[in-house]
DNA sequence: GGACGGTGAAACTTCAGGTTGCCTC
DNA sequence: GAAGTTTCACCGTCC
């Protein structure tokens, strides 16, 4: 054990006799995961109510992964993790087991400071630096206050610690002169960030809040971004690029050509084109939306497969930060884009420009797309792509929202054949199923693991649903689920319920 | 002698999180 | 830059 873990763990079962709670905060998941653990190990088993909690945790999932277990184990002795990698339910689980007291210490990572509130009578920093792109830094001072703001319970506790570990007498100075003494850092606009202009400019445009490039102009001379770089014309030349950029890709319109003569520049109209209008009401950003067009044209030119539309919204901003491709993984990123060449709607890049490795992290992201789709467990994605069950859920949820704007710009675009095609890697996606599972996962209460024993089963749509006994369908669902199903195909095997009319079939989220 | 297991040093590997976008029978 | 993990050499034990 790492020394600096030793003196955390003294801590944190120093807390425990004083009969508080702590949270632990560190720089990474796998450490998270590590502090918790080893505290757990020094710890007695707990109440049953922290024997139920724990069973809750290892169940959040169809299939409980090793993640789900480590936790399990450790909630079991009061003591849990708590990072992005956790899903939903687990993380409120643990938020909730730690406001009720079965769970006595947490190891976070920082997102339990960003968004809940959840205050602890100690707060014990491990570490106070991060690697970043810039290398290994100390964390902004905003966020360090953000941290130790959560000690100190304000109706139970009078007081609050937060505690910061130094090895050596210097470096104690130097997180005094830096965290305690020092200045929080200033606040910059993000606006000059290209995606972020681009998106506000266009949808400024598209809701008619301004009109003429002079309205432009004004509007963001007023803004937070020129008040601080007060270099207006290299704003005005910014704005200009963007603005013709988005005429270019056609989600505006401008009468700029009637002007050309006449020096008037500052009337120059733009106008939205429908399009646009509709990328402003996704809330995309213009250059991923383009780039959806792109694709979407060239679609005809291709031999479509679902790695395709996979691949395509993998290589987007949105979709960032990828999954990164490592050294060792080239040779089967290369297997796969021998495979899917012809059949890509992205040409590959050359293996010396710049965006080549961005490539190949969007085939590796579509890779694990494509296994999710394939029904691979939880477990294995853990494994071989290192996401976890929290991060995979926000993939595929930012996957489904790019999907579905491809589906309504195909739509606009008049390339009707790719709706259905969009939709149904849409549902696939959302159930992690393969294409044969698609008329059973429409069912409530069906989903990926049931779809397949019904299908295993030779259950493979509504007729054999239909024609299947009850008997069987309860072996394989389950009572109440079998009867749901059957009611479904409109066969009521029991009293009617109320308010549900006979021979209706529930679609989710999913039409023919 | 060889299989096995434990130990520790050295060599690698990897590194937080994210808000809102859509639609909904 | 450092924590965490994996690898590997080394040694002792047991059969």
């Amino acid at each position: 054990m790492a020394e600096s873990n030793a003196s955390v763990i003294d801590l944190a079962l120093d807390t425990l006799r004083k009969e508080k709670q702590a949270i632990i905060f560190v720089n990474t998941k796998r450490s998270a995961e590590k502090v918790a653990e080893d505290l757990s190990t020094k710890l007695k088993e707990l109440s049953p109510v922290a024997q139920e909690m724990s069973e809750k945790v290892l169940h959040s999932l169809q299939k409980p992964t090793v993640q789900c277990e480590r936790l399990a184990k450790c909630v079991r002795k009061g003591i849990a993790f708590h990072h992005a990698g956790l899903v939903h339910h687990q993380r409120e689980l643990v938020e909730e087991g730690f406001r009720s007291g079965v769970v006595k210490i947490i190891a976070a990572t920082p997102t339990l400071a960003m968004g809940v509130d959840l205050p602890a009578f100690r707060v014990i920093m491990r570490d106070v630096k991060r690697y970043t792109h810039q290398g290994y830094t100390f964390i902004p001072v905003l966020e360090y206050h953000q941290m130790c703001g959560r000690a100190g319970r304000p109706n139970y506790d009078t007081y609050g610690e937060a505690i910061s570990i130094a090895s050596t007498e210097d470096e104690r100075e130097e997180l005094i002169d830096r965290f305690i003494k020092g200045k929080p850092e200033a606040i910059y606009s993000k606006l000059a960030v290209e995606p972020v202009l681009r998106t506000h400019l266009l949808s400024l445009i598209a809701s008619n809040f301004v009109n003429t490039k002079k309205q432009i102009m004004d509007f963001f001379e007023q803004t937070f971004w020129a008040f601080q770089y007060k270099d207006m014309h290299r704003l005005e030349m910014i704005i200009c690029k963007m603005l013709d950029l988005l005429e270019e890709w056609e989600f505006v319109v401008s009468n700029a050509e009637d002007f050309k003569s006449a020096g008037e520049l500052e009337d120059t109209k733009y106008r939205a084109t429908f399009m646009g209008k509709r990328v402003a009401e996704l809330y995309l950003d213009p250059l991923s939306a383009f780039h959806l067009v792109t694709c979407i044209r060239k679609s005809t030119s291709r031999q479509i497969v679902p790695f395709s539309w996979l691949q395509m919204v993998s290589n987007t901003l949105e979709m960032r930060p990828l999954l990164k491709a490592r050294t060792r993984e080239y040779d089967q990123i290369q297997q796969v884009l021998v495979e899917y060449d012809s059949k890509l709607l992205q040409d590959e890049p050359s293996m010396f420009e710049p965006e080549y490795e961005d490539f190949l992290n969007s085939v590796k992201t579509a890779m694990f797309f494509h296994d999710w789709i394939g029904e691979k467990e939880e477990d294995y994605l853990l494994k071989t792509f290192d996401i976890r069950p929290g991060e995979s859920r926000a993939k595929l949820d930012i996957a489904d929202w790019l999907l579905y704007s491809a589906e309504d710009l195909a739509r606009i675009l008049q390339f009707q054949p790719l709706l259905k095609e969009l939709e149904r890697v849409r549902v696939r996606l959302k159930y992690g199923v393969k294409e044969e599972l698609l008329p059973l996962i429409r069912f409530k209460h069906v989903g990926r693991v049931r779809a397949r024993m019904l299908f295993r089963n030779n259950i493979r749509d509504v007729g054999d649903v239909k024609k299947a006994d009850l008997a069987t369908l309860t072996q394989i669902l389950g009572k109440q689920t079998a009867l749901s199903v059957k009611e479904q195909v409109g066969q009521e095997l029991e009293p009617v319920k109320p308010g549900k009319r006979k021979g209706q079939i529930a679609l989710h989220d999913y039409r023919e």
